[in-house]
DNA sequence: TTGAAAGCGCTAACAG
DNA sequence: CTGTTAGCGCTTTCAA
């Protein structure tokens, strides 16, 4: 074979063996440019040592076949997809619970963001593991929310060798490579001080029935504060997957008895089932009843009247979480442990406080001084 | 070679080549069953005609190694990954505007549910197509919520031949393979009806300042029901991704001096947005003012008073997109066009009746009979 | 009925 | 600085 003939042979009009009609391959964009496949490769990827010259016309001629490199081959050679599970533990029948609560919809929303600005995206996945679907994807890591114990999805990740990082601590001894929580005891805690201090006498609680974390380790703490604080406690339980127990629950809670004059919900739906309960009985809010929930829903900012929400500030955690796990996958060491703790916020509005901030009526006006 | 050894050689504890410590391939499994990989891949895939006993042995020696096939080995060769892309229109700086509305959130969990049905998994991508991540992941095709008219992503997408399938109709003349919307413009002229029924004389409109089609097709519907009614149009737009600014507009449409006395919202947080208004200029729902807004939320059912919601039914508009798509990745063909309208629901509540249903006051009861 | 061999399209060693 | 070569792990003809 000549000099002049080197990569000559394929290139001409040969339209590639089995030939996919449309799209151009790697060769192709050799052969156009008159280079190797390797360089093309390296001009693409910013590698190697090739001159400007050089990598501009490759890069040009790619561009102009329309070139786009495979993923799936790239895949297989590197071993890295760039791409990450995302699961979410499920409570219905549903494959996952995304909008009941605001808080997956932002968490995911930010682990997106967090993820795509660092090359990744991410893959929604059942929590069952015997889906198919789970085998059929090549994923980089996962993220799993509110992971049960002895979670079958994650110990079977953690065989593979693939690392997982869990938003919630993960109950047991569950293996995950990393996690993100709150302190769920002590925002509780400091949350029924507040009410405490604004005059609450018996607070009492609405929780769910199921055994997740997040559900156990606040209810536990609501416990210790009325221990501590010697009140009898008050609550309700429902399976918090369904939104019609919710009210239910809410309205049980209100005609005890020993009906409390502040209560938390424990969920994101249960400020406005509570204000619809209180309303039935005719006890107004702040006045009669205290009220906090937590939720990331901003509808809680134009009830009437407003309630005061404890923020899990998701959007953080889907950040930290999406951090920690792109830092496993790419091998970045961490000094510190792979804990991580997101603080809480509560956002105080006047269905917590006896007294309103101001007194004053303020004349209607543009609501954005928030 | 002897015939017994036919396959010995890569047997006993050789351990592969450049092996990955942990994970066994296919080769490992053939090994330690004593057969060939073709066989192992036909025994695990369900094809050929081995025996039942072969079949079986082979299943149990995968299962023993924990063998789990490399997706990525499986999407080079067949050219289907199983995986689909799921893009929002991005309103703002943030990839996607998922939980603004709890459309897209329900959509999306529709959406997922279907896919995970069909054996497919729906990964989250932006909307910005020079994002590398577009050619990292190897897609079978897209669903695309709301393009935008000549939208580049779509342009892209088709070019390389993959299916997109969009919710929400595709303006000019966008090359999509099927399309899923509702009727937007008769759920308008209906909904206005109902409040020209409940006594409204003059009916507001809160809309948004983008292009959209959604808030397009809507807002002229709007205005030719003005026309025909003979009502001088009342309304405010406002960047609907701003959640601020829709209270503000919300203000500025009831301090018109030709206030109306019935009002439309074209987004989610309109409801709440415009009972705060109400309540700040006095106005009772519904005495004063009818409220309707287009919205998934639960919460305006238990809103005082409950608001009248359009539905766009999310769930199924997310469902019937992906089985549209898929059924162009598998080929399937459909008799019909692959244009599919899903009808809306108008849940008419309190704030949308001059008399609400029932003026017997009920006592405190369970919420449940809703 | 089962196995050998040929790649899918790409990247990473290693030559030249 | 650039090209040749050897696979990544699997599915799929095709031959035995």
């Amino acid at each position: 074979m000549t000099a002049a003939g080197k990569h000559q042979v394929s290139r001409a009009e040969t339209p590639r063996r089995g030939g996919r009609q449309g799209r151009a391959g790697i060769r192709d964009v050799a052969a156009a440019a008159g280079v190797s496949i390797t360089t093309v490769s390296d001009a693409l990827n910013g590698k190697g040592r090739l001159p400007d010259a050089t990598r501009r016309h490759v890069r040009e001629v790619a561009e102009r076949l329309g070139y786009r490199p495979s993923a799936a081959a790239r895949t297989l050679r590197t071993g890295k997809s760039g791409l990450i599970g995302l699961t979410v533990t499920t409570y219905g029948d549903e494959p996952f619970t995304f909008t009941e609560f605001a808080y997956f919809a932002e968490m995911a929303r930010a682990a997106t963001s967090a993820a795509l600005a660092r090359g990744y995206a991410l893959v929604i996945l059942p929590a069952t593991s015997r889906h198919d679907v789970w085998s059929n994807v090549a994923l980089d890591g996962t993220v799993v929310i509110d992971p049960s114990d002895q979670d079958p999805v994650v110990t079977e990740l953690v065989r593979q060798g693939l690392p997982v990082v869990s938003d919630g601590r993960p109950a047991g001894t569950l293996p995950v490579t990393a996690w993100v929580d709150n302190d769920h005891r002590a925002a509780v805690l400091d949350l029924l001080d507040h009410l405490a201090a604004a005059g609450a006498r018996r607070i009492g609680l609405l929780t769910g029935t199921t055994t997740d974390t997040y559900t156990r380790l606040s209810t536990t703490a609501y416990l210790h504060w009325c221990e501590r604080v010697g009140q009898a406690p008050v609550y309700e339980s429902y399976p918090a997957h369904d939104p019609c127990a919710g009210a239910v629950a809410a309205d049980r809670l209100l005609a005890r008895p020993d009906r409390p004059d502040a209560v938390y919900g424990l969920f994101d739906p249960n400020g406005t089932d509570l204000l619809a309960a209180a309303r039935r009985y005719g006890l107004r809010v702040p006045e009669d009843l205290l009220l906090v929930c937590c939720s990331e829903s901003t509808v809680y900012a134009t009830t009437e009247p407003p309630i005061t929400t404890l923020s899990l500030k998701p959007r953080r955690i889907g950040t930290a979480v999406v951090q920690l796990l792109i830092d496993a996958i790419e091998g970045v060491k961490h000094d510190g442990p792979v804990e991580q703790v997101i603080p809480t916020e509560l956002i105080v509005r006047t269905s917590s406080q006896r007294r309103p901030p101001r007194t004053t009526v303020s004349p209607p006006r543009s609501p954005t001084g928030d």
